[in-house]
Order: C-alpha cells, then structure tokens, then sequence
RNA sequence: GACCCUAUCGUCCAGUGGUUAGGACAACGGCCUUUCAAGCCGUGAACACGGGUUCGAAUCCCGUUAGGGUCGCCA
C-alpha cells in the first residue's frame, strides 16, 4: 500500500471586490476539513479577468478571510512550494497542458477559441456529499464541449481550474453545489491530462431568506463586509456560517471553533439547500458578546467608540470597564456601544425628541426630578440597593408609581429610553453627574 | 426544455424501521420589572402528495409535485 496522499485542500476566489457568505462558507469548510485532518488549506486567485482585477478587490479577499479566521497556509501573502498562486501568473503552466492535450488529440478549433471534445462517455462521479452520480455525455446538446480558451488567448475557467488543482495537488475539491453539473466535464479533462482526479464535495447552496434563488450581492448579509462594517463579532458570523449545511448532531447552536474542528467531516454535511437566516445570526452574536470575556469585549469595543469620538481614556481602566459592563449583556451589535454608553463618558450627548416629548413634558415631571436629586443626594452608600431604595421610598411618599421617576431619570441621565439598568448605570455615573444632570432635565421638563 | 441535486415547524438543524417527532431563531402569551431590551417560564407551529416493501414507516423503493442548480468564448 502507498502511503494516504496528504489532504490538500483550496479556496479560489475571485476577485471582485465583494467577499460573498457562500464564499466565505465555502473558504470555511475547507479550512476546518484541512484543520481536523492536519492538512493544508491553500488560498489561489482566479484573476483571469483582468478587466476587474485590482489590488482592492483581492485585499476584500484577504480581509475577509483573516477576520473570520480562516488562515491560508499556503497562497499569496505566505507563499508555498506550488505558486505563484494568481492564475494570471500562471500562463507557462496552462500553456504547457494546452499542448498536452493538444498532443493527445483532445482539442479542436472553434472559430478561434480552443474547445475540448468531450469522450461522450458517460462519467461517474463518487461525490463526498452527494454520493454517486452517474452523468450521461453522450448529447452533445446538452453536453457541449467546453471552450477552454478564447480567440484573444484567454483562458477559461473550467481548464484553469483543473490544471491548477493539479499543480497544486489538491486532494479535495470542497465546493457549492452549483459547479456540481460541472464536475463530469472537469473529469474528462483530468481524465484526458492522465491524472486521478481530486475526492470532490459539492456542499449545499445558500438561499435568498425566502429560499427563491442563490443568495447574490445584493441580499441582506451577503457580503461578508457587511458583518465587519455591521457590528457583527466574527467567532459569532463563523459559528452562524458553520451552523448551515453542518450541524455537531446533538442541538448545540454555540460552539468554539475547536469543537467544530472536531466534529467536523464531510459525510457529516448536509444536502439540502438553506435559506438564510441573518435574525439567527444576530440572536448568535449577542450572545458571544454577552457570554465573551471583558479583554475581548474591550478589544472589539475600541474601535467602535474611537470612531464614535467618545474619550474612553479620561476616567481610567476601572471606569471603562464598568460602563461596558453596563451594555455587554444587553447590545447585540458592537456598533451599538457608541450610542449606548456615551452618557457615561460625556456630559454633552443628544436626547431623543421623542423619549424628552413622551416622558420629560408631562406637567409636574420638573419637580419630581428635583425631589429625585435631593432624595439622591441624601443616599451616602452609593450603590445598587440604596439608590433602588431610594426611587421606592420616594414613589411611595408621593403616592404615585415608580415609574413616574425612573422614566424621566432615565432621560434625563442618559438621553434615551432605552439603555443600560438604570441603578447600574446612576451607581457608575456617580452623584455628581447625577445631581447636575437631573437638575439641567428639570430645567427642560414640564 | 434537458440533465443533476433536494424535500421534517415560517427559518436553521436533530431524528437513519417502533419517539408523546426533539432543539434553536422568529412569532405569540406570561413572569420579572424600570421603559425598550435582557433574563426566566410557557403556547402555537412540520414529516409535500400517491403508491409500494414491512407486523410496523419521517426513516427503504417507485412515481407525482414542488424548490434549487447547471446547461457561456462568467467564475
């Protein structure tokens, strides 16, 4: 027995300057099949449309991929012993296997462009996911042969394709569904170059969220992009994406990445199609940032509030740490942290027209936000309970309910309605702050 | 149209001959409460249809229907 050929596996994107989910899933896939069995994860650009290949448009692809995680072990930017991996620097190799198959009488010409005659046998193909598919090429109506090179010396996909996964001893060829009726074709020319083919694995599509087509650019949550700019954490998109077409079998929905490496296997992968589900994937990332570690927090956090202007340096570690605490379990995008904690770190933050018309003009809402500020200003344990306590015994003096006071509290604190607990968020702000802004809001209050 | 793939709650997944058909998102209701949330509890919600095979089918086979994909000198 030979020893096993070691698995090698590619993504090959390309580059149009948008990174699409399937992509992404698809680039996951392969990496966590090359992880669990210590393979390689090769990363190859298939530039051969100059026309729409810049230097941007491959940075979208590089940019994606190390967000989600998926690391290339071999591929532009790392190298490796099989490049360059650009397909638009790769002509002496095409060449080279055009004359092969012309010496072996595979092409003919077609008004120019070079076409490959298909054997019109049929073909099977032994897919990891699908199982066995038997293809019938005898018409060529509904086979034709395949143009593997234009008139202005171009190459096509399909030819590029294969010889390049021969180049690269791809061992694997983990791709969507849609190049499956591809596949027999690919065989032939495997076929006609000498060479084995590849295992191959067509995963199942991802749907437009009513299941009527693939998913294209412009779906919602289509471009991976659109997660980074979105507030999205990326561990919480790859657990989302690995959750469609693959499931760990036992009910899980969060999962560390180790797990899944784990879990995962092809035979494990699903065939059926799977409309998209971005509430599903918002559920998920809340709750990685409500379950993930303050440092990691922080980290996300940071460039969201540089971005929103908001000094988070002036009060200390201690104090930023505290008013994150405040909104870790309660946003579900990092892009809400601007909005949310400003109140904490600025005395100078907008208040909602709304919130200020529905609950701080109400007659007689001035005075109780007074009362309010002297009853605080008596509490001298400045915590939790006191200052809940404090609302109580107020509301139950006056004869009213509490919510008279906690709502204008709020807006008077904070601007909105909508935010942090309120005792958390007065016991962070401290007296101060509190006594001087609820003073102001009286001032606006009716 | 031809060929290929698929078919369990609205959606994503479990379930591979015997289950009260399970979980999650969403929806709805309740609790908590401090609004919106969050949290907790609960409800409704599915085996596409028709034939077989079998003592017994969501599970196996065939057909129908439906959906998706491919049929490029796109990738």
């Amino acid at each position: 027995m030979s020893s096993p050929s070691p698995i090698r596996v590619r993504f090959a994107p390309s580059p149009t300057g948008f990174l699409h989910v399937g992509g992404a899933r698809t680039a996951l896939f392969n990496w966590l099949y090359a992880r669990k069995h210590g393979g390689t994860f090769v990363l190859r650009v298939e530039d051969t449309d100059q026309s729409r290949n810049t230097e941007e448009a491959v940075q979208v692809i590089y940019d994606g991929l190390k967000w989600l995680g998926l690391d290339w072990n071999e591929g532009p930017l790392v190298g490796g012993d099989f490049g360059p991996y650009f397909q638009s620097q790769r002509n002496a190799i095409y060449e080279r296997y055009l004359k092969q198959l012309q010496d072996g009488g595979h092409l003919y010409d077609d008004a120019g462009a070079t076409r490959f005659r298909s054997p019109r046998q049929s073909v099977v193909v032994d897919d990891a996911v699908c199982g066995r598919i038997e293809f019938d090429m005898s018409n060529p109506a509904t086979h034709p042969d395949m143009t593997i090179r234009r008139p202005d010396g171009s190459w096509i996909f399909h030819f590029v394709n294969v010889v390049d996964d021969i180049e690269m001893r791809i061992s694997h060829v983990i791709r969507g569904e849609d190049h499956l009726s591809n596949t027999p074709k690919h065989v032939e020319m495997y076929r006609a170059l000498g060479v084995q083919p590849p295992v191959f694995a067509h995963i199942p599509l991802i749907l437009k969220r009513d299941g009527k087509g693939k998913m294209s650019k412009r779906d919602e949550g289509s471009s991976v992009n659109s997660y980074i700019e979105g507030g999205y954490v990326p561990e919480a998109v790859r657990n989302y994406l690995c959750l469609l077409g693959w499931s760990p079998k036992d009910n899980r929905e969060k999962l560390d990445i180790e797990d899944v490496v784990h879990l995962f296997d092809l035979d494990k992968i699903n065939r059926r199609n799977a409309a998209f589900d971005l509430d599903k994937c918002f559920w998920l990332n809340g709750q990685y940032i409500a379950q993930m570690s303050m440092a990691r927090f922080r980290e996300l956090c940071a460039p969201a509030l540089a971005a929103a202007g908001i000094p988070t340096d002036e009060r200390g570690d201690t104090y930023l740490e505290s008013v994150l605490g405040l909104v870790k379990e309660k946003i579900k995008l990092i892009t809400e942290v601007g909005p949310w904690t400003r109140p904490l770190f600025m005395d100078d933050f907008p208040f909602d027209e709304a919130a200020v018309e529905k609950t701080l003009k109400p007659a007689g809402t001035g005075g109780r936000l007074r009362e309010l500020a002297a009853k605080l200003n008596r509490v001298t344990d400045w915590s939790h309970d006191p200052i809940e306590g404090a609302f109580k015994e107020l509301a139950t003096a006056a004869g009213v309910k509490p919510a008279l006071y906690i709502h204008p509290a709020r807006i008077a604190l904070s601007g909105r309605a909508v935010g942090p607990g309120l005792y958390q968020m007065i016991g962070v702000l401290g007296k101060d702050r509190i006594l001087a802004r609820l003073e102001k809001a009286a001032g606006m209050a009716g």
